[in-house]
DNA sequence: ACTAGTATTCGACATATTTCGAAATATAGA
DNA sequence: TCTATATTTCGAAATATGTCGAATACTAGT
């Protein structure tokens, strides 16, 4: 692989990470930061601990546990613990990052929501 | 997995087929649709032909033909022979909805080009 | 110190992925 | 039809991943 920087091997295990389906899911339970049609404070990212995040998933502890600790190490998530429990959550960062990634200038007409007021 | 749609699975699949650096170095080639600077515009998607993807890059050509199969099995780039090649190119409307994955709606100051002059 | 609740680590196993080379397929042109 | 170019298919081998249960660690109360 001659052609390939440090930040998008990054990139490339975020994606990997985003790959697999609980993963996936254990995501966007936590980049749902409100309720359909509120509206979240910026400072007031979602948290949830482990277990929380477990609920309704039907995997054992340590398989959880396990693909808490990819979407941490791909840099997704941010955890810490709290009490006997592990809070986590997404840095709001990431989502730009990722965002940017596929955003594409050229079809700023198509998001009609960005020309001059 | 109680709780996951398909079209959760189908963002999975592009997710996973991204996790893959050199899948990711071929969906970047084929996203950077225009030099840094210029515009391109909407119809004109950049192809490339499966031989071009494969420049720069030290993959056997059966690997190449994988990583591309799965980049066309997951949804994220489309394919089309043309004469002795095939060509490839990105769908845009894939990078929307991708985009839109990402996008936070309670970071609008974030990006500082949306308040009123 | 003991206990209960929460989460992680470890070892094992089944399955999936990445990669290659060799052979096969498709196309255009002489 | 024969050849050269472009790409895919087909095994096969090495490595990675997803999953679990059992054991371990961390924390707050009693």
């Amino acid at each position: 692989m001659s052609n390939t920087s440090s930040d998008d091997i990054q990139l490339a295990e975020m994606f990997k990470a985003l790959g697999n389906p609980h993963r996936l899911l254990i995501f966007q339970r936590l980049s749902n930061c409100c309720l359909p049609g509120t509206r979240c404070d910026l400072e007031q990212t979602m948290r949830f601990s482990v277990g929380q995040l477990g609920e309704g998933m039907e995997i054992a502890p340590s398989t959880l546990s396990h693909h808490l600790k990819e979407l941490h190490r791909s840099g997704l998530i941010k955890m810490s613990r709290q009490g006997k429990r592990v809070d986590c959550w997404i840095d709001p960062a990431v989502l730009n990052r990722l965002a940017g990634f596929f955003y594409n200038p050229s079809e700023n007409e198509m998001r009609g929501d960005r020309d001059v007021g």
